[in-house]
DNA sequence: TCCCAGGCGACTG
DNA sequence: CAGTCGCATGGG
């Protein structure tokens, strides 16, 4: 089985990296052990202390896949500019921002709209089940995310039973503008933020909060700042009390929050907007 | 039963 | 343009 040690100067948490939220295909043992998939891979993978043990995924996999080879320390140094974000810091150390798989992630939180976490994770397995590869891991059965064709090739009507509500002809008309997931991805990695970020926004469903969802945590845009509601409740209560409490955020709101936080917590401010998340109440 | 959730698009003025 | 509202679904 494979192991992997951490070096004692790059801070991990691999129960605050998959249970923040930012991922909905992992699941934890009682004893610590979590499952998921990723890509085609099933995997199982344990953390004591600075030791990782999994399998199912080479070591250069789970490096990339956990950001293990990014440097830590002066990231968080350089967010760490006031006592609320240092709370926040403190109380979810070594939380890291996964690179996930860039077209699941799209279809993730194109679905996540207005939807609590538990429903996100339902729709999401029942999508892969669905349409995904059967792949049998240690005795469980997992399903990889199904790329767009085998979305797109089906009647949309197929898309029904997954329950996405008003967000299935989102899937449905993504996939179809998709139709070599390979392409795309790398077209899309090449482009700077704010571009892609234009390029997402082009497609039906994706507005500016799920675009930087989809840029921070599978294009490794670090300057995108997503606000979702936790968010916002925390930037106006700590940041922006000027800007009102009033019901639906509104597109300038949203803008004026996302520029705030670039200018206050610098080039990783999407690291940043992570632990606030993370460490948000209720 | 009600309000809320990792919001968006269509529709107004 | 900027603000308002309907939307499917499930949790608390």
């Amino acid at each position: 089985m494979p192991v992997l040690t951490l070096p004692p100067d790059q801070p991990f948490s691999l129960d605050q990296t998959l249970g923040c939220g930012q991922v909905f295909r992992w699941d934890r043992d009682p004893d610590g052990t979590w499952w998921g998939v990723v890509g085609s891979h099933g995997i199982r993978i344990r953390q004591d202390n600075r030791k990782l043990t999994f399998e199912g995924a080479s070591v250069q996999f789970i490096v990339e896949y956990f950001s293990l080879d990014v440097d830590l320390e002066p990231v968080i140094s350089s967010i760490d500019c006031d006592p609320f974000i240092h709370a926040a810091i403190k109380k979810c150390q070594g939380l890291r921002l996964i690179r996930q798989p860039k077209w699941e992630c799209l279809v993730s939180y194109t679905i996540a709209t207005n939807s609590n976490i538990p429903t996100i994770r339902r729709r999401i397995a029942a999508v892969s089940e669905k349409f995904g590869q059967k792949i049998a891991f240690k005795g469980k059965t997992f399903y990889a995310f199904p790329d767009p064709g085998s979305i797109s090739c089906e009647e949309q009507g197929a898309l029904s039973c997954c329950k996405l509500g008003y967000r299935e002809p989102y899937v449905f008309r993504t996939a179809c503008a998709i139709p070599d997931r390979k392409i795309w991805e790398d077209s899309m990695s090449a482009l700077p933020y704010e571009e892609a970020r234009r390029e997402l926004m082009g497609l039906p469903g994706i507005g500016p909060k799920v675009a930087d969802c989809i840029l921070l945590f599978a294009f490794q845009k670090y300057e995108a700042f997503p606000v979702d509601v936790w968010i916002r409740r925390i930037m106006q209560q700590h940041y922006l009390p000027g800007l009102g409490t009033g019901s639906p955020l509104t597109g300038r709101q949203y803008d004026t929050i996302r520029c705030f936080a670039r200018e206050h917590f610098g080039e990783f401010c999407g690291y940043a907007q992570e632990y606030l998340y993370a460490a948000r109440e209720g």
